[in-house]
RNA sequence: GGCGCGUUCGUCUAGCGGCCUAGGACGCCGGCCUCUCACGUCGGUAACACGGGUUCGAUUCCCGUACGCGCCA
């Protein structure tokens, strides 16, 4: 089985795109066939190298290979004009040399006539001489396919079976006057050519697959099979666009949802293995991927979903990879060049330990993790009305600074000991102690648990901040902050 | 405007005539866990668009209506 994911290199890779792909993928890997790309930038003005491998990038981050080199349409021209050539010559397709203001007062007639308007054909039986006669003109024809009466009908692997009456469709283009092809005909071509078996691609291409239809049928070709998705729409139910804000690939990978993430979500956009699973490995979706199992309703994108889902695979990501991942989001807030990064690194790797049940994007690290590499400028003002009032904290913070300077290893365990010692000689609570040291140290209420904070940050800073803060709250000058989440 | 496609909790979805008092997940709300925040866990909230048929029985099949989306203009 052969199947292709064909964008047009307009833009990013889109989300809409990638599912679709997505999908083209988990089919193909599943019956061991070919996944395919083909570029479809027959529009030169429009599409770009540069957007071509934005593309590129875009499946290669996702972790959708492809099995052949992707196949321009831009380097086809000769054979589609070949193609409609060979519909001309069979008498399946015409020259049309109606100019664009014929074609619009036509249009125009039949809507004072208040009917839909459809190219009236008259181009199709031109004599030989009539012919000559506009080529004298300097008339450039385009080529048009002749739709013969009758009903056409197909069935789609979503929708089961369509038809559509012949009537509805036009003599539509094939070729443009300036020889480049219409969609309908490249992409019968191409997929024919390619070997093409399984069409999966949206929806919005449905009502058009009559006309492609009828190619395949006219150049006596075997037709593939048919799968057409859903759309992804916005909150507003209108496709997925920019006003919607994110909606390219590269967008969600800057922000820091992580690939599988990516994937698993968006391939429960319109698919669903059968049962109740969600978090799913590439391998499984594979395993379960059939296109029965797509629905026919287009689907609303979430973005909660998709936060919460990447905070599932954060926090359950391989520890050292996750590091890895998280590093240039660190690099980027703190202006670190990669030799910094380098260093920092093992350091990072606790910070990420410690942090990854309490983010959703690799982007977050940095922002709720920021104390662990600078002192905190403010506090938390709720923490310091409720851990900052008793006079006795200035002091209580100070006496741990000391015990903590004693301690040897500074680890988790013996952190924990000497300040629940510290507590009981005082006469205090645990708690009364560990709420306003972590506000000391991080300048917020909540994180980590404060033995673990405090061993990954070292004895260095965790006594200076303690006495730089008992130092702050003794002259009732605590700079408040406000919380940067 | 014509044609096509679609319609289950706010959102993603399960359901393919009786198993449905409609299941799961996100979100939201609450309990538990706990040094806090998360994580985890337990519970709650919330849907078959509407109207006709078919059938002993419809979320499920058929037909309309409404609404939405798409394609062509």
């Amino acid at each position: 089985m052969r199947v292709r994911f064909a964008p047009s290199p307009t833009g990013y890779l889109h989300i809409g795109g990638a599912r679709t792909a997505v999908f083209n993928y988990l089919f193909a890997r599943k019956h061991g066939g070919k996944f395919l790309l083909r570029i479809e930038d027959t529009d030169l003005a429009r599409s770009g190298q540069d957007m071509v491998q934005a593309i590129l990038d875009g499946l290669t981050w996702l972790g959708l290979s492809w099995d052949e080199p992707p196949v321009y349409q831009s380097s086809r021209f000769p054979i589609y004009r070949a193609r409609a050539a060979e519909l001309v010559e069979k008498g399946r397709a015409y020259r049309c040399y109606c100019t664009r203001e014929e074609l619009e007062r036509e249009r125009q007639e039949a809507r004072q006539r208040g009917e839909g308007y459809r190219y009236s054909g008259r181009c199709r039986h031109l004599t030989a001489e009539q012919r000559a006669a506009y080529e004298r003109e300097g008339r450039k024809p385009v080529i048009r396919f002749a739709v013969e009466p009758g009903v056409t009908r197909f069935y789609d692997h979503v929708h089961g079976e369509v038809e559509i009456n012949n009537a509805q469709l036009d003599d539509f283009v094939l070729l443009r006057s300036d020889g480049v092809p219409t969609y309908h005909l490249a992409v019968v071509v191409d997929d024919h050519e390619m070997g093409i078996t399984h069409v999966i691609r949206g929806d919005d291409h449905l009502s058009n697959t009559p006309k492609q239809v009828l190619l395949y049928e006219a150049f006596g070709w075997p037709k593939p099979e048919f799968a057409h998705v859903p759309l992804i729409l916005g909150p507003d139910r209108k496709r997925l666009s920019k006003r919607h804000g994110a909606t390219s690939v590269g967008e969600y990978a800057s922000k820091g949802y992580l690939p599988e993430a990516v994937v698993n979500f968006i391939a429960l956009l319109g698919w669903s293995p059968g049962d109740d699973r969600e978090i799913m490995t590439l391998d499984e979706m594979i395993q379960a991927f059939d296109l029965s199992g797509i629905s026919k309703a287009s689907a609303i994108f979430d973005e909660a979903k998709l936060e919460w889902m990447n905070g599932v695979y954060i926090s359950s990501y391989d520890l050292a990879k996750l590091a890895e991942k998280a590093l240039p989001f660190f690099a980027r807030e703190f202006g670190w060049d990669e030799e910094e990064a380098k260093r920092q690194r093992p350091y990072v790797e606790k910070v990420v330990g410690l942090l990854k049940f309490r983010v959703k994007k690799l982007g977050d690290f940095p922002v709720v993790g920021r104390y662990f590499f600078t002192d905190p400028d403010g506090f938390e003002a709720e923490g310091v009305r409720k851990h900052f009032v008793d006079a006795d904290v200035p002091q209580w913070l100070e006496l741990l600074a000391a015990e903590l300077e004693r301690c040897e290893p500074f680890e988790a365990g013996v952190i924990e000991r000497t300040l629940r010692d510290l507590a009981q000689r005082l006469g205090i609570k645990a708690a009364q102690l560990i709420h306003p040291s972590r506000l000391a140290v991080t300048g917020r209420t909540g994180g980590p648990g404060l033995f673990e904070l405090f061993a990954v940050l070292g004895k260095g800073v965790v006594v200076r901040r303690l006495r730089r803060a008992a130092e702050l709250v003794r002259s009732g000058a605590v700079p408040e902050a406000e919380l940067a989440q």
